[in-house]
DNA sequence: GGAATTCTGTCATGCTATGACAACTGTCGT
DNA sequence: ACGACAGTTGTCATAGCATGACAGAATTCC
């Protein structure tokens, strides 16, 4: 089974400690205003210590958020092959969005990005570094090559970074439905097509 | 005419000299290597006052970037009404990018953006601040209001998408095609659709 | 030319982030 | 148990980014 040491339950323990605090802290003073200091202190350990936990102060507050996009990503990895990529690419989405849209701290750390345009860069930065990770398992379904063909990661990036566009701007237009089911909704809208108004007739086989 | 008095042309100067001399220092040492003080000392002002004319190392970097964006959301707004939104944007898009395309000093700072993901994080922000007036103008054309309905700002986000995507498939190929020409081609693929393989067969009209 | 406005430099300060080194704590073999 | 070893932490030092305050210099306007 699990047979972590003292020492490496310790380091889970100081690393889930400093999250909560941090999070607690965004969430009463915002991200800015909170100082790496107070987040140590409120855990009884140096400063010195959260960044050899932590590479910055985003790295805290998007520590779910990386989670997050690890899950969607072997979620998409296990849809059936031969599924229209956007398709699975939604399917996968709107699960894990469905299991994380009841948890309070999700919901917070959610409100939080959105309101910050240093975590909303940081987010986008670390959701780019994954985009060649994306892009060779949507070029597997496609059947292309990445390297060579900018499809995958036309549709990499369409996917994670229009969605996430999409959810916050449906957010703001005030819709009150759940998350899971804006995210469904805006995959529907890239897989029927964008082209507004009056399109050429398209039909794909 | 242009009556520009002696203060606010110094003014100007002073501004070109940083732009100038932060690039010429970022391509040789690179972004995160060179300081303020630098910059500073090589225009021979004070870093005080580096701070007066750009609020942060990134805002210097991206200066012409975001001249870049006003000039398509010009072209754009300059496009005939009727066309299809992404057909507009695509060609406002390749227009300013052809006009650019040539210029050296673009492509140096183009370089080193791709090159820094927390530059590439920067102007996917500063373009994402714009999407209100992206929004706007999507809308008008759509026909829809942008606080109402989502996709204005789903459009907007996946055009971001499309030059993102270009310019890194311009990086990754080296110089084999001319970016206006990959800019061309990943608006192409947003218009006919991503769903591969065998989406479900879709008429628009 | 002189008053008012604007810009600049200096000084001071706070926060983020990293390196170096010593002290401490858990781990493992005996 | 004991002690060598590896891993973790705290302290100290340092560099860079960013901002506020204020005095002095430059420009503008009359």
């Amino acid at each position: 089974m699990e047979k972590l040491g003292l020492r490496e339950r310790k380091k889970q323990r100081t690393r889930e400690a400093l999250i909560d605090a941090a999070q607690a802290l965004f969430c009463v003073h915002g991200f800015e205003a909170t100082t790496i200091d107070q987040i140590a202190e409120s855990v009884e350990v140096s400063s010195r210590t959260f960044f050899r936990y932590f590479t910055s102060k985003e790295d805290v507050a998007l520590a779910l958020a990386d989670d997050q996009i690890t899950a969607v990503l072997e979620a998409f990895a296990a849809q059936p092959a031969g599924l229209p990529v956007l398709t699975a690419m939604r399917t996968a989405a709107v699960e894990v969005v469905r299991t994380y849209e009841t948890d309070a701290r999700f919901n917070g750390l959610q409100g939080l990005i959105s309101a910050n345009p240093a975590l909303t860069a940081a987010r986008i930065e670390r959701a780019t570094a994954r985009f060649d990770e994306v892009a060779r398992l949507i070029g597997a379904r496609m059947g292309v090559d990445p390297a060579a063909d900018p499809r995958p990661y036309l549709v990499a990036s369409v996917a994670l970074c229009a969605v996430q566009t999409a959810v916050v701007a449906w957010r703001a237009a005030g819709d009150q439905a759940p998350e899971s089911e804006l995210t469904r909704q805006a995959f529907d809208l890239l897989s029927t097509g964008l082209d507004y108004p009056a399109g050429p007739t398209v039909t794909r086989r």
